[in-house]
DNA sequence: CCCCAAATGAAAATGAGTCTCAATTTAATT
DNA sequence: AATTAAATTGAGACTCATTTTCATTTGGGG
């Protein structure tokens, strides 16, 4: 939740891997932190666009993966077509129920759930890296119509 | 898992909804029932094309499309950005180990993780239509490497 | 300050999936 | 068997998210 030591995560990243710390990285890092869940990357461009408008969609896009590979963010499809990225803070992250009606997500986490994935993928042999969880239905105000 | 009933369910379905039994809505099925689990529209379309290259490609999504409509068939995505398919039979689902590594998948049920999901579902106010469970790791063989 | 690899933006390219439309086929009816 | 209206098909055009290309600009070590 440490906005700026997510910033100094960010990076470092860029220095270990060679990359170069630029303005519209930062910029876009700033808006990415400012509040959204689950922004696609058409919104985020709208948005950072609002401050500057000479950011090109590419580096919006390239610069959300870049995000992705140093762990700040997380990919998500919720299956509208759009890739939709999350920020993470290291040891936290959550599932999603959705609502098929009007398609409001709301986070949850479960301890129970995660031990009993261990316990099925340790069965099998796998050893998780990450888990997507997703619950499809209706919300409370979506199911009287 | 018995064939010749979901064939007959997808006829069904077809009558129910004035839509019309041809020749490739059955051969796209038939081939859809041979085996593969987890196929692309694209996969069945090759397929399907190397029994009968006359089919179009636009055949096959549609005709993907009404086998989920009707139920024997799920939607899935797994983040290579294209949509499989997989047969359902009515009562039965499971959730995937995906190995990160080669890509391996392993499908898996576990009553005890369904109802938790149950659990936390309703204490939002939901009411769960459907759910995806998907844990990505490494699977035996590659945790080797 | 110089240099060059990395980054950027604009536009073109890609690729999965959808739509259009003229020609064909189905199935219910004469 | 012939008729017919509605549904279906195949080919290709189209959409839309995302990626790539490429000429130009920029960051930052020497």
């Amino acid at each position: 939740m440490d906005k700026s030591k997510i910033k100094d995560d960010f990076r470092s990243f860029l220095v270990e891997k060679g990359l170069k710390s630029t303005r519209q990285r930062e910029e876009i890092l700033d808006e990415f932190l400012r509040d959204g869940a689950h922004l696609s990357a058409e919104d985020l461009y709208m948005r950072v666009r609002s401050n500057n408008p000479r950011i090109g969609y590419a580096t919006v896009y390239r610069t959300l993966k870049l995000f992705a590979e140093c762990g700040i963010a997380e990919q998500r499809q919720f299956g509208d077509g759009q890739t939709r990225y999350e920020s993470t803070t290291v040891d936290e992250h959550h599932d999603h129920l959705i609502c098929t009606c009007c398609g409001k997500i709301v986070e949850f986490e479960d301890p129970e759930i995660e031990h009993l994935q261990e316990k099925v993928a340790a069965a099998h042999g796998f050893i998780i890296e990450r888990h997507r969880l997703n619950l499809f239905g209706r919300c409370r105000d979506c199911q009287a119509s």
